[in-house]
DNA sequence: TGGAGTGCCCAA
DNA sequence: TGGGCACTCCAG
């Protein structure tokens, strides 16, 4: 357990017959010497020493400070539970992650100040992999935990406490791999699963495909064996989804749904569930990747392309990345699943990995609708109300013969300010700054044209495509979408479902339903017909995931689309030269991917290097550049003023994937040393930025 | 919100 | 020169 201590001076523990410290030493006569004045404090017999996690946003407090555990305080100071302790004088909140029996430290340790409670809310097994979570993106341990831990809520431990025998009997439900026989090798990957082993799976959706009762399908075989699962999807409504679907293939009960929106004293009352056994199956969305089930079998992503499964808080871990750490750690089973493939996903599967999950082409072409592409030209010219809704002849027909089979029809607009506001009026294309790229907008109150980023006023301007010198403004929100195609499908049922207003599920009828990505409501039975407008412009985004996430959604609309044997047809407001309107149209997301991802390695862009951005003041980078020690083969880009030059500058680091650790590494030492010198100029450090453009 | 270290001032 | 006092910084 421990030789020497500092001091030199060794003794025996009569209690242990350990040899001991110093402190071990003392600990020792006090517990076993006179008897302790009243109130006054007696160290643990076992164990006396805590090790805590204190919560502070200083990144050189980011290590384990030791603490005495006294014997009043020894049965509720177990690890993982929250404590208060004195430190630097003042009373802070930490968590207690392990008891020891010596401590290193040189000098003399407090004692905890209190056991806040004896619920334990972290898991060794969580703990670790917050720590990795940490390091792989340069962040503290107690940043992580604040993104996997909900708030305390008294009551709620409280009220179960004295719930009895958890629910960990087998389901009644024996294990079936039926929905995934379509897929060649999904069987397979749930037998492993259920057998305890570490299988890796990257799952591509068919068209039409039930995901929420597959997943819950795989949940019930690794529960059925006894073993833990996390799921985690990117909103609410695929959330409300997968919850229906577990209901329903395990029965009541037996999985905890751990939404944000809960209130604190439901979604902490079920968090504790998950923690103490009393469900094995915990789903939700971001933050549920941290759920500390028992004995974790498999972790499961749904739609890993969603920028939600992104967190906004530092360090601003990915879902996915998480779910590999943990997995990884836990030698449990991982599923990445989704209708399109990310090139990170891709990576998984090219490295070896992870094993791709998809169906036959067979399989693929019977599941999905007739998907054509109308081109970018919009049928301009004519004045009709067709054009005036953007509608290309073989849009109107799909919507008109959709209508008549009365089957509603989808309309995918992007949601508003995604797009530039103005387009060539000639050719379509969005109208960018000359000087930045930005999007440009019309000048209050005038017809001339500035852009929305740097301000520079677009005048004259010509389009770099086509040389035309006109632009027009851009129809675009679902509003203004609905209103034109009210116009040309005259006494048809309008609905809009976006922002605020979202409609989970919407009856097999005939309407027209405008959806902004994301918010497209549920068919039984699936739509007539799906027009996904704006595709060229969606296309032609200066963004890196672009075309990824443009046949994101694209998929995710067309998903809901009936097959073709049963009439169902996409069309797609975009050039068929395209590769993107091409993946779709072959429904391939795979293949897709692999493009892109060759493409990113073509540029060094990631996933095929890795990145890391450090941005601040113009000050803070520059002196946390000075204090960064870069790793071999590491390479500065920058830094440049963002594009609100305002709110200051960004350097992007690039450096070889293998040595990714080794650059978190050195950014969080960096972070450490300007934080303990108490630096006044701050910089963000963010590993994988999203957005690099 | 405690204790140690630091620096300044003033009395001897 | 040394003691006392106020202030800052550390961080168990």
């Amino acid at each position: 357990m421990v030789g020497a201590g500092r001091s030199g001076l060794v003794s025996l523990d009569p209690m242990t017959g350990d040899t001991n410290t110093s402190r071990g030493t003392l600990a020792a006569r006090a517990r076993s010497a006179r008897k302790p004045a009243p109130g006054e404090l007696v160290p643990a017999a076992e164990l006396p020493v805590a090790r805590v996690v204190v919560d502070s946003p200083l990144s050189h407090l980011d290590r384990l400070f030791d603490y005495q555990v006294s014997q009043a305080q020894s049965d509720d100071a177990r690890p993982g539970t929250r404590v208060r302790v004195r430190f630097a004088g003042r009373l802070i909140d930490a968590y207690l992650v392990e008891r020891v029996e010596t401590s290193d430290h040189v000098g003399k340790l407090g004692y905890l100040d209190r056991v806040v409670s004896a619920e334990s809310v972290l898991s060794p097994e969580v703990i670790a992999a917050a720590r990795s979570v940490a390091d792989r993106y340069a962040g503290t341990l107690t940043d992580v935990l604040r993104l996997a831990v909900p708030p305390r809520h008294a009551r709620a431990e409280g009220e179960t406490a004295g719930v009895p025998a958890p629910a960990v009997g087998a389901p009644a439900v024996p294990l079936s791999t039926a929905g995934w026989a379509e897929y060649t090798t999904g069987p397979a990957f749930l037998h492993a699963a259920a057998a305890g082993r570490p299988a890796r799976a990257v799952w591509q959706a068919r068209p039409g495909e039930d995901w929420p009762t597959r997943l819950a399908e795989a949940a019930a075989a690794v529960d059925g064996a006894g073993r833990g699962v996390v799921m985690v999807v990117p909103d609410a409504r695929d959330l409300t989804r997968l919850d229906a679907a577990m209901t329903t293939v395990l029965g009541p009960g037996r999985h905890a749904s751990l939404a944000a929106d809960l209130g604190p004293a439901e979604r902490y009352r079920r968090f504790l569930a998950v923690r103490r056994g009393q469900v094995r199956v915990a789903i939700g969305t971001r933050s549920a990747v941290f759920a500390p089930v028992r004995d974790l079998g498999l972790i499961a992503v749904f739609d890993d392309g969603d920028d939600l499964l992104a967190e906004p808080r530092s360090p601003y871990p990915h879902v996915r990345e998480v779910a590999m750490i943990r997995s990884a750690q836990a030698k449990s089973a991982l599923m990445i699943g989704g209708f399109a493939r990310t090139a990170e996903a891709q990576l998984l599967v090219e490295s070896g990995w992870a094993h791709p999950i998809e169906a036959p082409r067979a399989v693929i072409r019977a599941a999905a609708p007739r998907i054509e592409a109308a081109g970018d030209d919009y049928a301009r010219g004519a004045d009709s109300a067709a054009a005036h809704a953007r509608l290309t002849p073989a849009a109107f027909d799909a919507a008109r013969k959709s209508l008549a089979a009365g089957l509603p029809v989808l309309v995918q607009v992007p949601r508003r300010g995604y797009l530039p506001s103005l387009a060539c009026a000639t050719c379509r294309r969005p109208a960018r700054c000359r000087h930045c790229h930005g999007p440009l907008g019309l000048v209050r109150g005038s017809d001339t044209a500035s852009c929305r980023w740097c301000g520079a006023i677009a005048a004259p301007w010509s389009c770099p495509a086509c040389a035309a010198t006109a632009f027009r403004a851009v129809v675009s929100g679902a509003g203004r979408t609905a209103e034109e195609l009210g116009r040309a499908f005259a006494g048809v049922r309008l609905v809009t479902s976006a922002g605020d207003q979202i409609h989970p599920t919407l009856p097999s009828e005939p309407a027209l339903v405008v959806a902004t990505p994301g918010a497209e409501p549920v068919v039984s039975g699936g739509y007539g017909a799906a027009l996904l407008l704006d595709g060229g412009a969606l296309l032609g985004r200066a963004d890196l995931r672009a075309a990824e996430e443009t046949l994101r959604r694209w998929m995710a609309a067309a998903t809901l689309v009936r097959p073709a044997g049963e009439g169902g047809r996409v069309v797609v407001g975009a050039d068929s030269g395209l590769a993107t309107v091409q993946a779709l149209v072959r429904w391939d997301a795979a293949g897709h991917a692999a493009e892109e991802l060759a493409a990113r390695r073509e540029l060094g862009f990631p996933p095929a290097v890795a990145m890391a951005a450090v941005e601040g003041s113009a000050g803070g980078v520059a002196a946390f550049l000075e204090e960064l020690e870069m790793p071999e083969g590491a390479e500065l880009l920058g830094p440049v003023a963002l594009e609100h030059p305002e709110s200051g500058e960004r350097a992007l680091i690039r450096i070889e994937l293998p040595r990714q650790r080794e650059l978190a590494a050195a950014l969080h030492t960096a972070s450490a040393a300007r934080s303990a010198r108490k630096d006044p100029e701050p910089a963000r450090v963010r590993m994988d930025p999203l957005a690099m453009f």
